[in-house]
DNA sequence: AAATCTCCCTGTAGGC
DNA sequence: TGCCTACAGGGAGATT
C-alpha cells in the first residue's frame, strides 16, 4: 500500500520517462474512483507536454504547460512505466500514451485513489490546502509535535497519522517510528514530552528515508514503475508482527486498534 | 475544536 | 476444492 516512500519511489521513477515529453492521447476505462475522473481529461492533455514530476505529501503531481495532474494512489494504487504494444490488464483503468512511445499506467483494484487536473494556484486547492509539514523537510521537527499536541487527548499514533500534522506518515511507518522511538501507541499526545518528540521527528525522517533509499515497502502488491518491489518489507519490526516475539527483547508483541487501525508495539520497549 | 464514525472497493485469508 | 464471510486500509466528510 503506497505511503510516502512508495509514491516518492513511483514519482522518481516515472519521470526520466515521462518528462518534457508530449501526451499522444489518454484512455480513460474506469472513472469511478475516490473522485470521478475529469471527462475531458484526455481533451484537456493531448499534445500537452510534461513540464515537472513532484509529489506533496501523497500527491503525485504532473504539471504540464496547461494545469496539473494531481494523483493519489490510495491503497492498491500504482503507476507503470510500459510499452505501448503492452495489453492492459484488469483494474488498469487508465492509460496516459506518450510520443516516444511509452505509456504511464494507472492500476488501482480498490479504486480508493483519484485524478484531478488542476488550473488554479495548487497551495489553494481544497485538498491541499490544509496539509501539514512534509516530513522530510526543515519545516518538520519535534516541535511541530509539540506544540500541535498540546491539550490532545487523541493517543499519539493517531496524531501523528494526521496530515494536518505532518504529511506522509501512514499506518506501517507510523508503528515503526514509534517502536524505534520507545513511545507507546497508545499515549495521550498531549502529554509527550518535548525531548521524546524529538527523538519521534527525527525517526520519522531516518526512517522514511531509509526506505525511500530501497525502494519502499511491498505489502501484498506494491511494485514500483518499473515492477520492482520495494524492500523495506525486510526491515519490519512491527507491523504486522502481533504476537510475535520482539526482534530486541523476545516479548510477545501487543496487537489493538487505534482509529480503526491496526496497531503493533512492544510493551517492553515502548513505554 | 477535537474526537469518532462512515464510507468508498476488491483481493486475500480463514472457516467450513 | 470451492463457497462464504470478515477484514484491511487512506482519508474526506459527516456526526457527535
Amino acid at each position: 500500500m503506497p505511503e510516502l516512500p512508495e509514491v516518492e519511489t513511483t514519482c522518481r521513477g516515472i519521470e526520466p520517462h515521462i518528462l518534457k515529453q508530449k501526451v499522444l492521447d489518454v484512455i480513460v476505462r474506469e472513472r469511478k474512483l475516490r473522485w470521478p475522473v475529469p471527462a475531458n481529461l484526455p481533451k484537456l492533455l493531448k499534445n500537452d507536454s510534461v513540464v515537472e514530476v513532484s509529489r506533496r505529501a501523497k500527491y503525485l503531481l504532473i504539471k504540464f504547460t496547461g494545469g496539473v495532474l494531481m494523483i493519489h494512489l490510495g491503497m492498491s494504487g500504482s503507476l507503470r512505466i510500459v510499452k505501448n504494444s503492452e495489453p492492459s490488464e484488469k483494474h488498469d483503468h487508465l492509460d496516459f500514451r506518450f510520443q516516444n512511445g511509452l505509456v504511464l499506467r494507472y492500476r488501482d483494484p480498490r479504486k480508493f485513489g483519484s485524478v484531478h487536473w488542476i488550473t488554479g494556484p495548487l497551495d489553494e486547492h481544497p485538498l491541499l490546502c490544509r496539509l501539514g509539514p512534509e516530513p522530510l523537510s526543515s519545516d518538520f521537527s519535534g516541535s511541530t509535535f509539540h506544540v500541535l499536541s498540546r491539550k490532545r487527548k487523541a493517543a499519539v499514533k493517531t496524531f501523528i497519522m494526521d496530515g494536518h500534522v505532518v504529511v506522509g506518515v501512514g499506518n506501517i511507518y507510523a508503528n515503526e517510528a514509534l517502536f524505534r522511538a520507545g513511545i507507546r501507541p497508545t499515549l495521550a499526545a498531549g502529554k509527550v514530552s518535548l525531548a521524546r518528540y524529538e527523538k519521534l521527528a527525527s525517526v520519522i525522517k531516518e526512517i522514511l528515508a531509509e526506505a525511500i533509499k530501497v525502494g519502499g515497502t511491498t505489502l501484498r502488491d506494491f511494485l514500483g514503475s518499473d515492477g520492482e518491489p520495494g524492500y523495506f518489507t525486510q526491515s519490519l519490526a512491527v507491523y504486522g508482527r502481533g504476537g510475535e516475539p520482539c526482534m530486541v527483547c523476545k516479548s510477545v508483541l501487543k496487537e489493538v486498534r487505534l482509529g480503526q487501525r491496526a496497531t503493533v508495539y512492544c510493551n517492553k520497549c515502548q513505554r
